[in-house]
DNA sequence: GTTAGTACTTACCTAAAGGAAAGCGGTTAC
DNA sequence: GTAACCGCTTTCCTTTAGGTAAGTACTAAC
């Protein structure tokens, strides 16, 4: 059965400028340790320390890139308390539940991908 | 206005598993190129030189990595004519249509960021 | 004074992605 | 024969992401 490839996912007008919005918001999302941090911080506010200790494996200067990152694209706030000595504590806005939407269809996707993978391996080892 | 962290996004325990499955999306579909090839070939199967023409930029060289990463993941396929010479069409398989969702979403999110940080680049220039 | 903790920064290195340009084996047109 | 088109591959280079390890400036506890 075949499918018609018009309209099959979106007009061809629309195209480039969806195209530009998808990479506009890879460009936000990737990286290998992004994701991991929103989530983590969602959860509860925590110090830089926090956080390295809870995303296993992630060093402190990408750890502070990120952070930086993060903070420039509306993630996070940067929260400065004023007791000796100084603490700092990073917080997930409430834009970074704007996510969910995204987060929940590349959940799906990326579960079945993986599964669809792993019977094609059966097929043809 | 506070939102209740808990339940939030997801759940703790979910979290490490949906992060998985998002970063494997993530991965497949990563990449400066590979969506603008799919879209390119879901509105109508193509040559390779159809292709870097229409996706403009594309080396020969990143485009047929980009072809072979696609084939492999189930996205498109490579038919050979055995007319003279040989021609080879690039086609988007169904499968190509099950990201649909994960683009609507990434397209509106995306599309609403970008507003986002117009408007915070005009508060703060 | 030494040790430990907090929040980073700096310098150096590696691997992978991607770009530029040329080449290559085939065919077709002139 | 030669120029040009197709579908790539090869070589070389630059950029970027990320990792490792050490250092820094401050404070507090012992």
């Amino acid at each position: 059965m075949k499918v018609i490839t018009n309209e099959s996912l979106i007009g061809i007008e629309e195209c480039a400028d969806s195209l530009k919005n998808v990479l506009d918001a890879l460009y936000v999302i990737n990286g290998k340790w992004k994701l991991a941090v929103i989530l983590c911080l969602v959860q509860s506010s925590k110090h830089f320390n926090e956080i390295q200790h809870e995303v296993t494996g992630i060093s402190s200067k990408v750890l502070a890139k990120e952070l930086k990152d993060l903070e420039l694209n509306g993630f996070i706030t940067r929260n400065i308390y004023p007791t000796t000595p100084v603490s700092i504590i990073y917080e997930a806005t409430e834009y970074s539940l704007t996510l969910k939407n995204v987060l929940r269809e590349l959940t799906a996707w990326g579960k079945q991908h993986r599964e669809k993978v792993k019977q094609s391996m059966r097929l043809r080892p």
